[in-house]
DNA sequence: CTTGACCATGGTCCCGACTCCAGAGTTTAG
DNA sequence: CTAAACTCTGGAGTCGGGACCATGGTCAAG
């Protein structure tokens, strides 16, 4: 048993951290002291390590919360924690895909802007971000 | 001249971030009518696009804030303009490669589940999410 | 002249995941 | 025994980009 300090530093993060997952429902104590104390077991340190795995994962707090509700159920079954796993997966790819769209974007600025040394009232990004950016590649106003 | 209302749905937005980007320094009206009504002119309106369209492009507020001093700025040459994309182009690309990575994560767990139908305190994406994710798809502790 | 549509200000609220703080009690090392 | 280090609670603040609200002034049509 350890305090919620030991358990912090254990786990790499703040009390701070400990505290606001109990109060999100992620993680309790297994016991408290006598003047209050928090006192965690093994359990929580995996379970805190768990919380933060699966933030790397992209996981929300609310998420993770699912995923641990989820495994405290008897109902459930490793095809209910997969499927989550892979709609998650889903989100990202949609995510990473509207980063490349921004990217690309911005990549076809970069290029219409091929001679820098033009004064910025000519500057073809600039003038692309004003007119709704069509045709960027094309000839443009001159 | 027109008023806030018009400004806003000539550019599809709400006359409250229309004000949240006076607030912000960003559209500032070309003149107000006695009684205080904010009224502007073509120019805001290409302003008011060239903001939407850097914030379609990943740029936040502040950093079209930024883009747009630099317009104003004498000193400034169309290639200022560039290298403000580029490096906001590779901060995508940045982000791009950790959602990735996440992904990528996500991927293993997903591919460790071989048997659908175990039980959760046997579910190995569970148990991978514990254990600091070490060596995911190896053997496991079966 | 009245009704309804518009506009003004200044304020609060939202999301997520913490972080920081004050003030008071507890434990531990020397 | 004391000082330092730890812990408690509750609440407020942060960042971004607005949304929403109340209250009151303004303007145009019928």
């Amino acid at each position: 048993m350890r305090t919620i300090g030991k358990l912090a530093t254990e786990t790499d993060v703040t009390t701070d951290t400990v505290r606001y997952y109990e109060k999100e429902g992620l993680l309790a104590p297994a016991t408290k002291t006598v003047a209050g104390y928090r006192l965690y077991d093994e359990d929580a340190v995996r379970r805190l390590r768990f919380i933060r795995q699966a933030q790397q994962c992209g996981f929300s707090l609310s998420e993770i919360r699912e995923l641990l509700t989820l495994k405290n159920s008897d109902a459930a079954c490793c095809r209910d924690v997969k499927s989550v796993a892979i709609a998650k997966k889903l989100q990202l790819e949609h995510k990473i895909r509207a980063l490349q769209t921004m990217s690309g974007a911005l990549s076809g600025l970069i290029a219409i802007c091929d001679d820098e040394t033009r004064p910025l009232d000519e500057c073809p990004i600039l003038g692309a971000l004003e007119n709704s950016m069509a045709r960027q590649s094309k000839g443009g106003k001159r």
